[in-house]
RNA sequence: GUGGUCGUAGUUCAGUUGGUAGAACGCUUGGUUGUGGUCCAGGAGGUCGCGGGUUCAAGUCCCGUCGAUCACCCCA
């Protein structure tokens, strides 16, 4: 096997899937902006205690280590790759705390690695696009409807099937578990987390054997499990259970409020759902989840949530909230599917054809004059026949090729056939044709 | 990390109880003496993932290994 095989996890693109993509996060990019995030990149190492703190031992860190390190030599710190970008924000901000202006708010689109087994829409190596606000000491809530409102934004501006968001309170869950007599809200909350995945059954057992739950209190988790509302009636629903506790009531009117907002602002989007728990531990309110509609089974395409504690000298605390688009998993695999594809593979719009190889300084001249003007234009590699350098550029996409002939120069739009004389310096392509675009299903 | 399935031309796949490989599409040449897409006629391309074993004989059976894929775990 001389030919070498892709490695599983490490999801490479092709050309017209890469223009894609590209368009994808150009446009992610620009929707953070118009709503005020500037970017920031973080390097792709951190110290593994700033990995590992907040007990993430359970994630899957790649280690780094030179190749000629001395194998006694324990002088360099132990570095690992980023497995997400909140925790290296966090990091970042506590190092730069000095120099940023509070609230900050930073959008950062980077690969991530992680070592689990790769599925569909699991990846080793995948790029996250995030948002975050932080600010210094305490958060407003206001920030928790922001930067839902951003991702909607961002999201319902991608040709892509319909996405809804999810999102409960942790302070509302773990409050209700504690008003009716469970202990250990965290693990009672990572079992809920379970429930679309494994059914209301073997949840309930699970909780009776994690964490010493009564039947009764299994079915009472179950029960505010199952409450979902796309506007604020969850809270009464909630309430209807009789359970009292001063967490659970903070939860409730938190949730209410950022519910209320977003369902305002962006109809349709948002569901409040009680089943919403989020593994990982460093949140402390308000989770997000976000799925698209007929692909639930590849798990959220997005997610985040409010962390009060994550970023803290122990002086100051910097609390924030954010989230994080699964750029692989939402487009990987659609592009599989061939439900997204673009209308080239090159972002070439004019092919300018060569009669014979004397004139390619000529055809050179003439390519970079369509050029100055942000046509982008290559020239034919060789002067073969017409009909090859036509098919040079079918191939490809390329939708016009250009002529020089008797007649001038003549441009030929090879999609109809159409062939014209034209002036090179003032003729404009149809603005649909000049860059490649995404085509859906 | 645990378990199931799979691994044949560039791609998608055939390959009959073991008898040393085939189709379609793609690619390429020509018909078409410099304007493609249709059509016709030719051509190139495979140590059957890799290594070992059983057999007179292995793409086909067995073992190992690597890779892919699905489920669990966990998550974007």
């Amino acid at each position: 096997m001389s030919r070498p095989q892709p490695l599983s996890g490490f999801p490479e693109l092709l050309p017209r899937q890469r223009i894609v993509e590209q368009q994808v996060v150009d446009h992610l990019s620009r929707v953070f902006e118009l709503h005020g995030f500037g970017n920031l990149q973080t390097r792709a190492v951190e110290p593994m205690d700033q990995l590992l703190r907040k007990g993430e031992t359970s994630k899957e860190v790649y280690v780094l280590r030179r190749l000629q390190a001395d194998a006694n030599d324990t002088g360099d710190a132990e570095l690992g790759l980023h497995f997400d970008l909140t925790v290296p924000f966090a990091r970042y901000v506590l190092e730069n705390a000095g120099k940023l202006n509070f609230p900050f708010r930073r959008y950062q689109i980077q690969p991530v690695w992680r070592g689990e087994r790769p599925q569909g829409g699991r990846y080793r190596e995948f790029w996250q696009a995030d948002v975050d606000i932080v600010d210094q000491g305490e958060l407003p809530a206001h920030y928790e409807v922001e930067v839902a409102l951003v991702i909607a934004d961002a999201l319902r501006g991608l040709p892509i099937p319909k996405v809804r968001m999810h999102v409960n309170n942790r302070k509302l869950s773990q409050g209700f578990y504690r008003g009716i007599g469970i202990a250990d809200t965290d693990e009672a909350l990572r079992i809920i987390d379970k429930l679309d995945k494994i059914g209301p059954d073997a949840v309930a057992k699970l909780l009776i054997d994690g964490v010493d739950a009564t039947p009764e209190q299994a079915e009472a988790c179950l029960r505010l499990a199952s409450i979902s509302a796309a506007d604020t009636s969850f809270a009464d629903e909630v309430r209807a259970l009789g359970v009292e506790d001063p967490l659970l009531e903070e939860g409730l009117t938190e949730l209410a409020a950022v519910v209320d907002a977003v369902a305002k602002e962006a109809p349709g989007f948002i569901v409040a759902d009680m089943k919403i728990a989020r593994g990982l531990d460093y949140y402390t309110g308000t989770v997000y989840e976000v799925f698209i509609e007929g692909r639930e089974h590849l798990g959220s395409i997005c997610s985040g949530g409010r962390y009060d504690r994550l970023a803290s000298d122990g002086k100051n605390t910097y609390p924030g909230v954010g989230l994080s688009i699964g750029v692989s998993r939402l487009l990987v695999p659609l592009l599989q599917a061939g439900s997204l594809d673009a209308t080239r593979e090159v972002p070439t719009c004019v092919l300018v054809a060569l009669a014979d190889e004397d004139g390619r300084p000529e055809a050179n001249a003439l390519a970079q004059r369509l050029r100055r003007r942000g046509i982008p234009t290559q020239v034919s590699p060789s002067a073969a026949k017409f009909g090859k350098q036509i098919k040079f550029a079918d191939k490809r996409g390329i939708p016009f090729v250009l002529f020089t002939n008797e007649e001038g120069t003549q441009i030929k739009d090879i999609r109809s056939g159409d062939q014209v004389t034209v002036d090179a310096d003032t003729w404009e392509p149809p603005v649909q044709d000049l860059y490649p675009r995404i085509t859906a299903e």
